[in-house]
DNA sequence: AGCCGCTTGTGAAAAGATTCACGAACCACG
DNA sequence: CGTGGTTCGTGAATCTTTTCACAAGCGGCT
């Protein structure tokens, strides 16, 4: 485990949640070429990322989807619960704080934070907004989450550094300044949409060579 | 511009913020050097990137900020506006509804679908609540963006198709197949997630070899 | 004009990521 | 116990992306 990459980290996400589909199906082994299958992708390469952590796997016999699914949750940080406070009760902080996939990964949002006054004091799913005067490193929030403008985004993320957050994620659509110690991960939908009317716009003026998926392997 | 990288998109996309913000403090041309700091990467990054497009830069001056801001938005698709819909009126399609970042850079949402029948009906932000039956290839969306749990998002990907759209942007957490016509960006919050523990999990280990660490400040 | 300080555009080199290919481990079964 | 059918783990090869380094272009100044 000397260097674990960007794209190998990706895609142990995805390997959790392809496994916990599996596991649903009450699959007790995958093979890294069906859990490639699954994701588009070579099983070497799921065998070199998994192989990167560790030795997941049995020989003729692929891996046991209960015990790479634990190993692999332990990785990502998610073998724990998360304490985390919400910056910005607008749009977006409203659907994070409503949006129960983070409750199930282990997110737990127990506090959100808000400059404007007219919001305050008002609850969100049953959590009161507070002013941004009460963000401090009292409460012991781990993970800060920035889902204000963005011309806000850069003081809210020193707030939320001095509150003593190990992580940010950032929904404001601008590159943010943090302490190295701290991590931060920037999520912009606006690219997303712009991403994909690039695509659109060039899909349509490409010839019929290699385009998109890699291979199609099975008909 | 034989072929252009994923990441080569996703910085055209940066530098395209970046000039926003340029142009706003006024500056009317920018060296590839300046724009590299601005995104912390390496001024020969920006230029490849630029230069696999075309020739938009001066010797000697840099970039003409106005043309260059252009030519991207061009390159983007983002010259012209796009009619989507959005299916599904949870948390996180109200959000969408309400974003004015989409608006912004020129995706009109013009209808919203749901297919629980209590939410058919209701308005967001002054936009009717249809049902999925009326979901057609009828009103020509080029866009659709999928707001729904997990479980409909297939099927919610298929009725998109057959209405004609040109792009999928999915919020739903799981790998979808659409014919290679039709592009398709998954946005994974609960991944973004998992890769912040990840890297909060992990970077406590001072990398032991690797480098030397610099700051062994506690944050 | 000629020189100087800058900056782009771009081949070549380096670094990084993916795929190939094969030895070794494993179970089943006769 | 040996043979056959699997499948992992991994060095080597290939492919992709990034960085380096420098010729060529540009404006300003004497």
């Amino acid at each position: 485990m000397s260097h674990i990459s960007e794209p190998t980290v990706r895609r142990l996400s995805n390997y959790y949640r392809v496994l916990e589909e599996v596991a649903a199906e009450g699959k007790r082994m995958i093979s890294s070429h069906l859990l490639a299958e699954r994701e588009g992708i070579t099983s070497a390469q799921v065998r070199k990322d998994l192989s990167s952590f560790g030795s997941f796997g049995r020989r003729g016999l692929g891996y046991h989807v209960e015990h790479l699914r634990r190993e692999i949750r332990t990785l990502l940080g998610l073998d724990r619960r998360w304490k985390a406070c919400i910056v910005g009760a607008g749009h977006i902080g409203s659907a994070l704080v409503g949006y129960r996939g983070f409750a199930d990964q282990g997110f737990d949002i127990v506090a959100v934070f808000d400059a404007d006054a007219t919001r305050v004091g008002r609850t969100l799913e049953g959590l009161l907004i507070r002013p941004m005067s009460q963000l401090d490193d009292r409460e012991g929030f781990e993970i800060g989450v920035i889902a204000t403008p963005v011309r806000a985004a850069q003081e809210v993320a020193d707030a939320l550094v001095a509150a003593g957050v190990q992580g940010i994620l950032n929904f404001a659509p601008r590159k943010l300044r943090v302490p190295e110690s701290v991590m931060l991960r920037t999520v912009d939908m606006t690219m997303e949409f712009e991403r994909l009317t690039y695509a659109i716009t060039h899909a349509k003026v490409t010839a019929p060579g290699r385009r998109r998926a890699p291979a199609r392997r099975r008909g």
